[in-house]
DNA sequence: AATATGAGCGCAAACGCTTGCGCAACCACG
DNA sequence: CGTGGTTGCGCAAGCGTTTGCGCTCATATT
């Protein structure tokens, strides 16, 4: 048997209740028994049991992050910024990966998270009776991405105008036909791929481009969507000359699909990413930075506000800055290739 | 206040442990009853909260991993298909991101772990006395990567094999100044830099190509660092014609090299990565091919098993399979190029 | 028909902590 | 020196489960 409160209490010649205030920094103990205490507990290598304490207080120490696909930059970076910011304040995370529809469902069904967790931050958009399971919960709720959310705390960047800088930039350059690589809408409040589909139609209204609906392609969020997206705008009658990827990751995949029709950027056609992976640099692509890990810093620290001041009103939306970063995909249309 | 299981008990007409007897599937319930019991329970609502179980029955049902970066894609790839088998084993997992130094030491002296999982799977190679804390928990371990540890069950790659057939397959090509990009050795048990440099130096001794240190630089596994050694061996007074990166993120870090130099692999030089990253298809890397997912899985499926058959003698260690994949990035010597 | 058998269920004692309350002992005050 | 207010500590009642044991019936056995 591992070592208990009570074994301290004796080893001291205190009483349990005594240990406990004095190792957690209540009041009610003078300093020179709490000393004592503290000592005998480390001699003895003491540690508490979260399970008894946290069903005698109801106070857990610990966050639920679900994450929709660990395995992806964008959520592990997320997820390891907030996990630092987490840990430090002595929060342990539980992690809940759900990528897999069967998996999502047997987590919103069960609810392995009930009385668990003394809050949750959700890197997935949840739909809306999982909205309702979650705020079931009864704990402080912070999402990152997408849309605002009564009940919850979420931090994200400004994707309209993002993606406008984006779509302005290749349109400075020069480019009229400009396509675009999109993401599937997902949930209702998942509003990021809306947001930046409508950015790049306002950019395109704004500067006198007729839209073409040949040009928008769907490439799924992911590397390889990407490239059969470009894939097919390659294929398109008249081939876009610049292309605004709604993520990095797309875009990469874009490249890809370049390479292989023997192609390259920006030479043949300019492409632009949004993210700012942290393999952009490696291949050159020029993107829309967002502070990723910040994000998730960010909304650790919102949510440990929370806990611990659980009478300030919690701010409902938080935008963080993004900026382009110019690096060596995109430059003006090529006038030796025909338009 | 969220219902407990006496509630459930008073509206199925029978006692608290009948109850729990009936949810958890142990004998001593009819089947009538228990599925009255079942439904009265769903239709509550009623799930068990996990500290009074755990704290009743000692089982926590979860999984502690740790981890030392989940941000960098290998980790996170094997944490994602950890995860999914753990949860999929009714299992959750508890994450320790152990990045910074004071996170890891605070992790390992107060070892919040103790008490409050069933086994730990560590993504990290412990130093001495990191492996003896790990023991102190009384639970089975797993790790990734890494040499035997008498206590453990690892699972890992033949790394000697791995390197050899990379440097191989340079050598094959008509190679003989071939560089390596190497990972700094950390703790002792973190036999992998170590392993794939004695596979390396063997090769070349194996194939009469003398040793030259100055081919020889540190790469920090990481993307920057292989840039910085990629740029530290084309300074060399006669630089490689091929390199091996002992990771696929450093020999990105060695194209970006070679680009901001205005060469190209393999044109110039070649590159040989190792890991299979995501985006080495995107880049066209050639490398080694490790199933990074699928070590995550069988480790998960090592432990579990362990936890279901606590007599079974565990593996010492599990290989896995590896295959060299042949990419762009590596071509024969370019005869126009001097030596 | 009487007894042994076992299945189905309830009782109550843990599990290891937290916390409201009570009780000394102490201080300062008038 | 008596009173009121602190301060420091112990008591004991939970927190919501699990589980060994015992009891009660029905069923099988002689």
């Amino acid at each position: 048997m591992t070592v208990s409160i009570i074994d301290v209490a004796h080893a001291a010649g205190v009483s349990a209740s005594t240990v406990s205030r004095a190792l957690r920094g209540r009041p009610g103990v003078s300093d020179q028994v709490r000393e004592q205490i503290t000592a005998v507990a480390a001699s003895l290598g003491y540690t508490a049991s979260r399970s008894a304490s946290s069903l005698a207080s109801g106070r857990t120490f610990t966050i639920g992050v679900v994450v929709p696909y660990v395995g992806r930059w964008f959520f592990s970076t997320v997820l390891d910024a907030a996990e630092q910011v987490f840990s430090k304040a002595g929060y342990d995370v539980l992690l809940y990966n759900l990528g897999s529809p069967e998996a999502r469902k047997r987590f919103f069904t069960k609810l392995p998270l009930r009385k668990r967790v003394d809050a949750v931050l959700s890197l997935l958009i949840p739909e809306e009776e999982e909205v309702t399971a979650l705020r079931s919960l009864g704990v402080p709720l912070t999402s990152i991405v997408g849309g605002p959310l009564p009940g919850f705390t979420v931090v994200g960047i400004d994707d309209r105008a993002g993606a406008e800088s984006a779509v302005r930039h290749l349109v400075n350059l020069g480019h009229r036909r400009i396509g675009m690589i999109s993401g599937s809408s997902g949930p209702l409040h998942w509003t990021t791929p809306v947001d930046r589909r409508q950015a790049y139609l306002d950019v395109l209204a704004d500067s006198g481009i007729e839209h073409d609906p040949a040009l928008e392609v769907d490439g799924d969020y992911t590397v390889k969507g990407g490239e059969r997206a470009m894939t097919r705008l390659l294929a398109a009658s008249r081939p876009p000359t610049a292309v605004f990827a709604q993520s990095d990751e797309m875009a990469m995949g874009a490249l890809r699909a370049l390479r292989r029709h023997r192609l390259r950027a920006p030479d043949d056609v300019s492409v632009i990413g949004f993210d700012d992976h942290e393999l952009a640099d490696v291949l050159g692509l020029t993107t829309i930075a967002q502070p990723v890990a910040g994000q998730g810093a960010e909304a650790a620290e919102l949510l440990l506000r929370q806990l611990s001041e659980p009478e300030a009103e919690p701010p409902g939306q938080v935008r963080m800055p993004i900026h382009l970063v110019l690096r060596e995909t995109t430059a003006p249309p090529n006038p030796r290739r025909p338009q």
